[in-house]
RNA sequence: GGAGGGGUGCCCGAGUGGUUAAAGGGGACGGACUGUAAAUCCGUUGGCUUAGCCUACGUUGGUUCGAAUCCAACCCCCUCCA
């Protein structure tokens, strides 16, 4: 029950006796629990945020329960509006579907693949008819769902509430009946439809209801404010290239340092107490502290080969060295061309308005040099040469083969 | 069915005839500084063959020397009452 939070110590009382129940109970059956949690394929890619309830679906398959990733294809077709003060955008099959496809790989960096069952959602949810759904929905009041704060809210301010959403919960519950989920693991936006909807409508079934385990902290996004999410760009996705993860990691504020060593390396709360009191005391340097962060975080989702060859990249980037790194792309140059079509045939920049304008605010250098006229061009002669825009974009310009 | 509100640049959001490529904020980007892509400060933020031109304030027409701003029609969205 770590790392739990109900939001009310008595329900937190409850759900930890009946796991215990549960727990027992299944030993006795010599069968394992069915654990699952939920993951809205809305973007293509899962982030560390993700990986707060994939590492507790883990523990689970350490002690060998069933463990399910469930992918909700058909769910996110609605959109979730549990976090959110405003309807969302509905998806079509077509983007959830390729959003779906690498899920479960991405997924497998913490989850263990011969353990896992991966489904989707659309398996039972896609097969209900009107009859059914209507059956499903009389299990609930409209009361219900419209005293959860945020749709309260929506209605105070007199913002719309689409009847569709309402559906969401009802889905979801629907979720753990169809797989007579003995536990659900979700984050705090999920306890309505978990510990409402789910189990009110297992109950209704005939079922057990299941056992919900609420992820208490959520990981704030790289702006170190706001919860992690893809859309608000604040994410730090899965499959992030090495190099792009480390400095991803090294951008969040300090402050946000401690809770994610917490939640992404697992610290325990001693080791959290002598962390803080370090960088307290100054015995850390916080610097030290981020890249260490980072180089751990690239070694969990890469390898360490692939932190040590970042962490030097970092070092020769930004802490002294030559300024530009060993391993950067290539583009061929066969006749003398300005820099500002250069870069445009790179894609360095989105237009000949922005090279100029880099070139103003000397964002532009070629070999270490800021580059200041915008007219100036590289001929073959001056190869090989390092043109840079900013602090993280580099090509190595050779001579046409 | 009735009444009302609204559609502005990546997002939010001002602007109700001209100095408006459009305030402000967010985001993003660049620079300085530093301990990093932290923090802070400064700057930039439609495009192009850049002393000029083109495109842009839901769509299409109209009024006007001149419109995001006025008029008409149309499309889309929301709230409230029933």
């Amino acid at each position: 029950m770590s790392g739990t939070e109900y939001g009310d110590p008595q329900t937190k009382e409850n759900m930890r006796r009946e796991l215990r129940e549960r727990l027992i109970e299944a030993e006795k059956a010599g069968r394992p629990l069915r654990v699952y949690c939920g993951y809205d394929p809305r973007t293509a890619d899962l982030h560390l945020g993700h990986t707060i309830t994939m590492r507790k679906l883990r523990q689970f398959q350490e002690f060998g329960h069933d463990v399910t990733f469930l992918i909700g294809t058909f769910t996110s077709l609605i959109g979730d509006p549990s976090d959110k003060e405003k309807a969302r955008e509905q998806l079509t099959p077509e983007q959830v579907e390729e959003n779906a496809r690498t899920y479960a790989e991405q997924a497998f960096k913490i989850l263990d693949p011969e353990l896992t069952r991966v489904r989707r959602n659309d398996e039972w949810l896609a097969t209900l008819d009107f009859a059914d759904i209507i059956r499903l929905a009389s299990n609930f009041t409209v009361q219900q769902f419209l005293t959860r704060e945020n749709f309260a809210k929506r209605l105070d301010a007199g913002q719309p509430i689409y009847l569709h959403e309402l559906f969401y919960g009802l889905m979801q519950g629907y979720d753990a009946v169809a797989q007579e989920a003995d536990v659900q693991v979700g984050g705090q936006d999920q306890l309505f439809n978990i510990l409402v909807a789910g189990r009110k409508l297992q109950e209704a079934m005939g079922q057990k209801p299941q056992v919900a385990i609420i992820m208490g902290e959520s990981l704030p996004g790289t702006d170190g404010e706001i919860k992690m999410s893809k859309s608000l760009g604040n994410h730090i996705p899965l499959m992030a290239e090495p190099w792009d993860m480390y400095g991803k990691v090294m951008s969040i504020p300090d402050k946000a340092m401690p809770i994610y060593y917490k939640l992404i390396l697992g610290y325990t709360p001693s080791q959290l107490q002598e962390l803080e009191d370090g960088l307290a005391s100054g015995r850390l340097h916080p610097n030290e502290v981020k890249m260490q962060l980072a180089r751990e975080i690239v070694a969990i989702f890469h390898s360490r080969e692939d932190a040590e060859a970042a962490q030097r990249r970092w070092d020769e980037v930004f802490r002294g060295g030559s300024g530009i790194p060993e391993d950067i792309p290539e583009a061929p140059l066969a006749a003398e061309e300005r820099v500002v079509d250069i870069l445009r045939r790179l894609n360095m920049v989105s237009s000949g308005a922005e090279a100029k304008r880099l070139i103003q605010q000397k964002g532009v250098r070629l070999n270490e040099q800021p580059v200041s006229d915008i007219m100036a061009t590289i001929t073959p002669e001056a190869l090989p040469a390092v043109l840079q825009v900013g602090k993280r974009k580099f090509v190595r310009l050779v001579p046409q083969r």
